[in-house]
DNA sequence: TTGTAAGCGTTATCAG
DNA sequence: CTGATAACGCTTACAA
């Protein structure tokens, strides 16, 4: 097997003419050292190639440094950008990100989180799917913190943070006005997420009091392939919707393309179509996409603060809850700007 | 600060009314334990919510069944694929992903392979960039395997995974030849990467077999918008190309864009178009995109057994090399498919 | 098969 | 400021 060799504190008290504490000390912000001793364990360590073991940090101090993110479908734009944000906040904090991957499975977060525990990590943060209340208790009552990312829901302990996304689909519903569209149309997946609820919700609703009525469809996952599917539903239609709200950016995409190549619809001149995340590919020239901007460095920025708080470790059982604002993107796919 | 209570092995076994060995033994596959120890063990620890510690198993069994991933710009379609296959095979050996960011300063794959030695990583699997010879000596001094993907470096012990870029690119040229094209260009990035540059090489070179000069342009970083600056560089040419290869997907869309924008071309009818990458956004209708699929399974595999065979233990300073064959995936983006 | 005891590399405590 | 010593939670000879 694996021979490993790694250099140990004693061997660099031992070289430096210290002790193991003394090493200890030196590796430990804030700890009283004095410039000479320091020196020497500095000399010895890097003539060494010393690096503290973090696995023995950790179990001594009951603090692993170790934050895991769970999550399914990682390689989606909006969440290998969520996952990037995270990344380098808990980096720049002097956290290091533990990566698993979940799908759709019953018990993948459950199994998710053990593995959390396993590593003794001082934080997981759930981007998808949802654990079950018995582990999540367990989480807690270990003391692990646990932060909920756009998944709205309503256990107790952990910090959940959010958009508005009911108040942001309401603005699609103004900008469409604007726009001169009357029929009005909303495109979602089948995932049923708080998130994607939240967006149909706040755009039917705002449409009704306007007077107007929405013509709903659901279809598949979050996918592009699903935007295409939803046009071929949403265009057949009698009445043929001229706006429409696409859940998602990935939605949006297949949606134009299939709008423009198998309907030979223009954008936005016969049909504005909007969507949600303003992942990159929403500014890339063939879909010029109106959409709302996820606040990705906030959302990680808040995370990460919160698991440095006090407040993160005394919230035992008491929820806090962020809600964040996501900015409208105005770009080519919908008339007006 | 965080009052964190796990369970430990000592509470099941008073619990369970057995030794802590026994509880060890229970969680340590191939050990030897009485059913009814089993039974006993298994019960208490669900009772109580006990999991194995696995920092302390790593320090004691010198193996953390961490593995570090290390990359820039990960939220690109084609990285986060690539940590998404890595991250599930990694799983489903029964070991976790690391992930940590880099960027493009100078010292920064160091400062994440010394990371991945502080939490004693039984592997460090490097995406991006390429570490210091004198810190890759230490990883593998220190018993800590490597892994290189699509970095072509001649540095001994790890193992390095790449693609035959060089052969790739020369059947861009069959490809370009047989739609009827003659005047060939060639999209880069500034990057410079060994992969980028055998791109660079063999498309150039096998079209010189053919007679054909290539007029290459180099700009940026990888990306969609260098995409376009590049096809604002080489469609003002005097002799304007009829066929470009771009060494990335994410340039030959930015180039596609721009081509169909600002140039009002016509892709394949007036200008033919192939990359390499195969994102999921090349096969998007808007852009069906000629490319060259990674074998991004089979790169996460590889890698994944080569970690837990003997070899990659034994192979303290012997380099061990894997080159695989991107298939061509042919899309509307050039004529004759 | 089981328990006892030693040890993994740290850090925290406490004299000096 | 420094060094000895006792944890931390686990695995693994070794002996029973």
């Amino acid at each position: 097997m694996s021979q490993k060799v790694f250099v140990s504190a004693q061997e660099v008290a031992d070289r430096a003419g210290v002790s193991r504490s003394a090493v200890s000390r030196t590796f430990t912000p804030g700890a009283s050292v004095s410039p000479e001793t320091r020196r020497k364990v500095l000399e010895a360590a890097d003539a060494l190639g010393y690096h503290v073991n973090h696995l023995a940090r950790g179990l001594m101090r009951n603090e692993s440094g170790i934050v895991c993110l769970i999550v399914s479908d990682m390689a989606t734009p909006h969440r290998s950008g969520l996952i990037k944000a995270l990344t380098e906040q808990l980096q720049s904090a002097g956290k290091i990100a533990m990566l698993v991957n979940t799908d759709l499975s019953d018990g993948s977060v459950d199994l998710a989180l053990r593995q959390a525990i396993r590593y003794r990590a001082d934080a997981s943060i759930i981007l998808s799917g949802m654990p079950d209340k018995s582990i999540t208790q367990l989480c807690l009552k270990s003391g692990q913190r646990l932060v909920l990312i756009n998944r709205d829901d309503e256990q107790d302990g952990p910090l959940r943070i959010n958009l508005d996304d009911e108040e942001a689909a309401s603005r699609v519903v103004t900008a469409f006005l604007r726009a001169g569209c009357r029929k009005f149309a909303l495109a979602n997946s089948e995932a049923g997420t708080p998130s994607l609820m939240a967006r149909e919700k706040g755009f039917v609703a705002a449409a009704r009091t306007h007077g107007l009525d929405v013509i709903v469809e659901r279809y598949g996952w979050t996918s592009y392939e699903s935007g295409r599917v939803l046009a071929q539903r949403l265009l057949t239609q009698s009445q043929r919707p001229d706006a429409v709200f696409c859940a998602t950016d990935l939605l949006a995409c297949g949606f134009m393309d299939a709008a423009r190549n198998q309907f030979s619809l223009s954008v936005p001149n016969q049909l504005c179509v909007a969507g949600f995340d303003d992942i990159e590919q929403a500014s890339w020239a063939s879909y010029q996409l109106t959409t709302f901007a996820q606040p990705l460095a906030t959302i990680a920025q808040e995370a990460v603060l919160w698991l440095d708080s006090k407040e993160g470790a005394n919230s035992q059982g008491r929820a806090h809850a962020i809600r964040l604002h996501a900015d409208l993107v105005w770009r080519g796919s919908v008339r007006g700007g």
